[in-house]
DNA sequence: GCCTAGGTCCCGTGT
DNA sequence: ACACGGGGCCTAGGC
């Protein structure tokens, strides 16, 4: 059991501020700022943020995030690499410096009000799992090849084609290599010609063409006109219907892990 | 000018924060919580995230963000479409339901214990402008073809090539005409097979074969393996001599504009 | 270190 | 509404 650790800092000057602020950042805690700023960004791009009130959060691996009022993006930030320091200038405000190497990038927040300062040290060891992403599609069909088509017998996952990965690598009934491409949503022009490019490869590296086939809940336009242009095949695949078989799969292997863990 | 208007609750029951929550929240406030949570996520995916100290912020569109106290993402989200409810379940906690249509997606985040609650309206104008864009990039080699090379005229931007855009259309002296790629980041196989895509629907609409240049800062190997293959041509670009030009022309904008507003 | 590919990508723009 | 492509994309995985 834990429990949130915080201070919050209100009507405090910003001189007073920046020492709290140099010693929260100093021992990596959790801060969030909410006060009037100007933002201003010089790296890979180069951006400017006018005065405005915002939400900046510091992480406690350094990242920094400014969030306007509004939408899902920060407006800017810096990632977990980021080098951070606080100063005062007299006649400007607290400035927050972030720098990142590789690539280089300067961040740069100056504060001419703060409302409030939230400095804590969170404790979050809290497992994440994520489900029904691609890695999971692949696997369902690896293990259920007969959704793709009859008597196909998968040799591989993620095998190595050239410099890239082929989701699922099989043998036809008629004995003919089959290269398949998987798209958990819509397949474009990209995922087609990504497959393409693995048929190349495979046929220039084993003298031999192998059947390419893309699957996918949905199709664009494109990509029906690519696949048909370049001799692929598609599949529709049914993801409800997938997930129905996933759901089977892991109450299975909860049950093994049960089972042994009550042994 | 204006004021950062703020209300911070500590120590308060679960039910009584609800109470505060739902009417935050119906006012379309900004609510920053920190406190100890479970989330669960369902929609295109799904996602469990077991107990831990966490920060979740509803902006004032609704968008909802978790974040864990590592880390540039959000572990768990809802963009700007959501919809947002609050209750309190006894011997359950404090629920947040958030539920987005197209695609339908349903978050759910339950506090079993609040450190911090923070509402405010965030008064946020301020004017955010993003340079060095590959539009930007496009523009300045546009109004300079001479860096690309000599004698270039250009004929069009964004001009429509079968289903896409090529960045830069135009004539060299020998009377050629040129099909250009942009990168602003180094340029990578895909770049190099979007513009021979370019190129070959051209060839096949016009019934002549225009040259292709892919323009970049750097070329992955396997972008010039590509090039070479396809019998493209490529030239670095230097982003500062370009962040120079596009400084002098925004410069130059500016003067004009303050001539046209002072008159 | 670079490159490849996925992501609940988000987001703007165009049709 | 959907399709398409960019993004300071970020992040994970492989070599």
């Amino acid at each position: 059991m834990s429990y949130v650790n915080l201070k919050v800092y209100s009507g405090d000057s910003l001189e007073e501020l920046v020492e709290v602020l140099k010693i929260a950042i100093a021992r990596r805690s959790l801060v969030i700022i909410l006060g009037e700023c100007r933002v201003d960004y010089e790296g890979r791009a180069a951006s400017r943020l006018e005065l405005g009130e915002r939400v900046v959060i510091i992480k406690q691996d350094s990242a920094l995030l400014v969030h306007r009022p509004h939408g899902y993006s920060p407006v800017n930030w810096q990632p977990s690499t980021a080098i951070i320091e606080v100063t005062f200038k007299p006649s400007v405000g607290l400035v927050l410096h972030a720098v990142r190497d590789r690539p280089r990038e300067y961040l740069t927040v100056v504060f001419v009000r703060v409302g409030l300062v939230v400095i804590g040290e969170l404790v979050d060891q809290g497992g994440f799992t994520m489900y029904l992403e691609e890695r999971d599609m692949r696997d369902i069909l690896a293990e259920n090849p007969w959704i793709i088509e009859e008597d196909l017998r998968v040799l591989g996952v993620e095998k190595p084609i050239g410099e890239g990965y082929v989701d699922i690598y099989a043998l036809d009934k008629s004995g003919r290599h089959v290269l398949v491409e998987l798209k958990r949503i819509t397949a474009t022009r990209e995922a087609a010609l990504q497959l393409y490019r693995y048929v190349e490869v495979y046929r220039k590296e084993h003298g031999e063409t192998p059947r390419g086939i893309l699957i996918a809940p949905s199709f664009a336009p494109t990509a029906l006109e690519t696949l048909t242009r370049l001799g692929l095949e598609y599949r529709y695949v049914d993801l409800k219907r997938l997930w129905e078989l996933f759901k089977k799969r892991e109450s299975k292997r909860v049950s093994l892990q049960e089972f042994f863990t009550k042994k």
